[in-house]
DNA sequence: ATGGTTGCTTAGCAA
């Protein structure tokens, strides 16, 4: 099985970079993250022109995330279902061939001290809490997604300069290791082990070319879906040319 | 150097 986590920041401006590069990795599955539209202005028919099936959790404008799927998805769950009053769309999830696959779009933060920052860090405890109410770390499942924070020093460019924003902030380190100690493995670091791997570079300031990025999508797997894992890899030539997204997408393979 | 870029929606917000 293969499977790929892709933040295409926005469908429809993504969708010609998109589908060509389904067409050309062919993933079994495709979590994706920020659409930013709403689900009847999804473009279902050209994933399934390719056979993917497209489940998506949508809204206006923000936010969203979908999973595309050449295999049937069964038990289709959206949000956090936890009982809290929130319109944003950051989850979904789905079992292909006994696998729970979650898509996840954690909040950016915008700034430290915002109230922006304090509902990243309540979403990414929600989320421990998710797992800990539905799911069992000894089942096969993975969590992939854009978790908007970098795990360790090696993962961010310049450490220093990004230790007081939103995406590599101590409590943002300490909240994604917390999502992590439930019982996962960040399927990256177990086949790369050097620094200067991103998946994320800002518009700005020319940070691709001049390699200034983040890796802050991630493939996260329980244990026993972790040790089929054979293969890694984050597709930089994906942010390349005209009309990136500003992440490149990940991918992992399980024998 | 308080800049710079992109997308959605239409001047301001979010990333």
């Amino acid at each position: 099985m293969k499977l790929a986590t892709w933040n295409v920041n926005s469908i429809r401006a993504r969708t010609e970079r998109v589908i060509p590069w389904l067409e050309a990795n062919r993933p079994d599955v495709l979590c994706m993250q920020e659409l930013k539209v709403e689900e009847d202005k999804f473009p279902f028919d050209q994933f399934r022109a390719l056979g993917y099936e497209t489940v998506v959790a949508a809204q206006k404008t923000y936010n969203g995330v979908a999973i595309a799927s050449l295999k049937p998805m069964s038990d289709v769950r959206l949000g956090l279902s936890d009982g809290v009053e929130d319109p944003q769309a950051r989850l979904i999830s789905a079992v292909i061939e006994g696998v729970r696959i979650m898509s996840v779009y954690v909040p950016n933060g915008q700034a430290v001290g915002t109230d922006k920052f304090e509902y990243k860090m309540q979403w990414m405890d929600r989320l421990v809490r998710n797992l800990e109410a539905h799911y069992d770390r000894a089942e096969p499942l993975a969590i992939c997604g854009d978790f908007n924070v970098a795990p360790e020093e090696k993962d961010v460019h310049d450490p220093v300069a990004w230790a007081q924003e939103t995406l590599f902030h101590i409590d943002a380190r300490k909240a994604l290791e917390k999502i992590r100690s439930w019982g996962l493995v960040d399927l990256f670091r177990l086949h790369h082990w050097e620094a200067g791997f991103y998946s994320w570079w800002d518009y700005q300031m020319l940070s691709f070319p001049k390699g200034r990025g983040l890796r802050i999508d991630h493939i996260f797997a329980t244990e026993p879906l972790a040790r089929r894992c054979d293969g890694c890899w984050i597709d930089r030539e994906a942010r390349k040319g005209q009309k990136p997204s500003d992440h490149a997408p990940v991918l992992a393979t399980f024998g």
